[in-house]
DNA sequence: AGTGATCGTCGAAGCGCTTCGACGATTAGG
DNA sequence: CCTAATCGTCGAAGCGCTTCGACGATCACT
């Protein structure tokens, strides 16, 4: 592996010189620049990224904390890690991926061992251990979620609270004012995600504004859990005409369900789901949905680390706003 | 952050010293070590890692490359990478995370600079280009998955032909001799990832073995693609009784055609299914099938990119035994 | 022509760690 | 009791890079 001062001697220049080209923090006339890049070339050199570290006290390497568990939604965390890993090459950064389960411990090894720039966390919960933690480290970090209190912490998220309203909203406009929400598993509320809560949250409070009749209930996996939660909605609510779906594993199964008592979408029951745009267009019926933006999600993430990182930008949060689509699922009142 | 030459002063010994307690490349006597150990508690010392790269020309990371196509099973590819990280913090590695779509740059890159140790690839395909860029590297790597030629570089997966053999054992255990492989799209077999054509030939080879009468045909996604293939089935081999299938997300729609055509599953058809654990039992019929152990892949390839790093273990190929789990698709011939 | 600025390059001092050779102090063997 | 091996520790030399200060050369104004 050829070093620095191969290329330097190569091109006839200081190692400082070569260095500057690199990094371009001084000028260097075009000439010798050439030369340099084109000794790079040919000796095929690579800077060798433990060195730069310790020169630099900087990585080009970003840590990403991933939950694996198995309850939560896999495809959409691998698109909020394909979009980190791809936005963060754009910057010339890497990713080094941890799992949830190492805990407060593995951040603080990769940030102590100076391994990483910055740190981007999923899936934090309410009150989430780790958030001290991070406030701890000398490293800046992202979280994606949005925990009780972020103590200074820069958090990105979809609005789930306007997105609630959104779908209230489009089903207002359809004529709709009896609306059940079929809500994420039990589990999802009681790990303190808060996404799920603010949904909620947002759905009653909007229901209110808009002056709708509204229930809303988890709803436990598979096929039985859709048929108990359909019946209790038709139970406390009966007359119910539209639906909000904010449970992605609910959906084939409750589409199966409503065929089988041959209750027809949109004719008998409007439905907007909250998931991603592929789930929503790859079922029976093609949903109208409120898109998770997972990928927009894991790009501002990324972003706003390297704001953080060049030291423009404060922190705080950062919600985006929701986007509905219209598909098929959605009628007027009958 | 304090440095080794903090800590030696606060445990009274040299930096090399503590160096050694670190690493146990010397014997050190038990009470320098108690005391340097205490100075590193108490000053919460870790040490940096890229100087540490530097000096010892190791970095404790390994390269994890995945691919981010969409038509590839996401879950699974999860599953592998969560295998691949917990696997590789058991020997104090990291995982830095890149995408095929960086190609050979991408591996060049990482371990031209000295980012990693070795290197594990997802997704290999026939004659893949990364091959011979991998040959090139200084660091070992492991493929997850059988190329043509693996050129001297240690490969680990599933035996796919063996697996098909298994299957249509079990099957002809039952007494069934018309069997139809329901297989991946199209798609996967263009694209060169070998796995289907193992599967494929493993299942040709069988059926002549084994004497039974046997057809193929790949299944396009959707219900629509599972309506074909089965239509193309009932033409090619009528009177089949037993299916192979060899695609995840053919599985759903399968068995809602099925349903809606009043075939029973196993009384009037049985079905081996090729696919995690998790999808087998969550689908209405808990289905037999041929476990994909990607957990268990992945963990291999961890601890083959270990072994190939300390020396120990020549690179070669590595194909896991099948595993059918028998759950309630399969039944006798009626 | 004189005076600052600015430009382009160099030399050298580290960044924090590992590792090799050296060396005194034990211990074992004859 | 002497020699040789072993044990436990130290000092110092790098590993390859970045960055700061310095310095001659060029340039733009007076």
């Amino acid at each position: 592996m050829p070093t620095i001062s191969d290329v330097a001697r190569a091109a006839g220049v200081s190692m400082s010189t070569v260095s500057y080209v690199l990094s371009g923090r001084r000028p260097i006339s075009a000439e010798t620049s050439a030369r340099v890049r084109a000794a790079i070339a040919e000796l095929g050199y690579h800077p060798h990224a433990g060195a730069r570290a310790l020169a630099s006290s900087r990585t080009s390497v970003l840590a990403l904390v991933v939950p694996l568990r198995a309850d939560v939604n896999v495809p959409v965390i691998m698109q909020f890690v394909t979009a980190v890993v791809t936005a963060a090459r754009r910057y010339h950064h890497d990713v080094l991926l941890l799992t949830k389960d190492e805990g407060t411990a593995g951040l603080e090894r990769v940030a102590g061992a100076t391994m990483v720039d910055a740190l981007i966390v999923m899936d934090v919960e309410g009150d989430d251990v780790r958030i001290p933690a991070l406030g701890r480290l000398k490293q800046p970090s992202v979280l994606i979620g949005l925990p009780d209190d972020p103590a200074g912490i820069a958090c990105v998220d979809l609005d789930f609270a306007a997105t609630a309203r959104e779908c209230l909203a489009h089903l207002a406009g359809h004529g709709h004012h009896r609306v059940a929400l079929v809500g994420p598993s039990p589990s999802v509320y009681e790990r303190g995600t808060t996404y799920a809560q603010r949904f909620l949250d947002g759905f009653t409070d909007a229901s209110a504004e808009l002056g709708l009749e509204t229930v809303a209930h988890s709803c436990e996996p598979g096929a039985d859990g859709v048929r108990d939660c359909l019946a209790w909605i038709d139970s406390e609510l009966p007359g119910t005409t539209a639906l909000v779906v904010h449970n992605e594993d609910a959906l084939v199964p409750l589409l199966d369900e409503l065929r089988a008592r041959g209750r027809s979408v949109p004719g008998d029951l409007s439905i907007v789901a909250v998931c991603p745009r592929d789930v929503a267009t790859s079922l029976p019926v093609k949903l109208t949905s409120a898109d998770i933006p997972a990928h927009d999600v894991g790009t501002l993430a990324v972003e706003t680390a390297m704001a953080l990182l060049e030291g423009r930008k404060a922190p705080g949060t950062r919600l985006l706003p929701p986007t509905i689509i219209e598909r098929d699922s959605c009628g007027p009142l009958s």
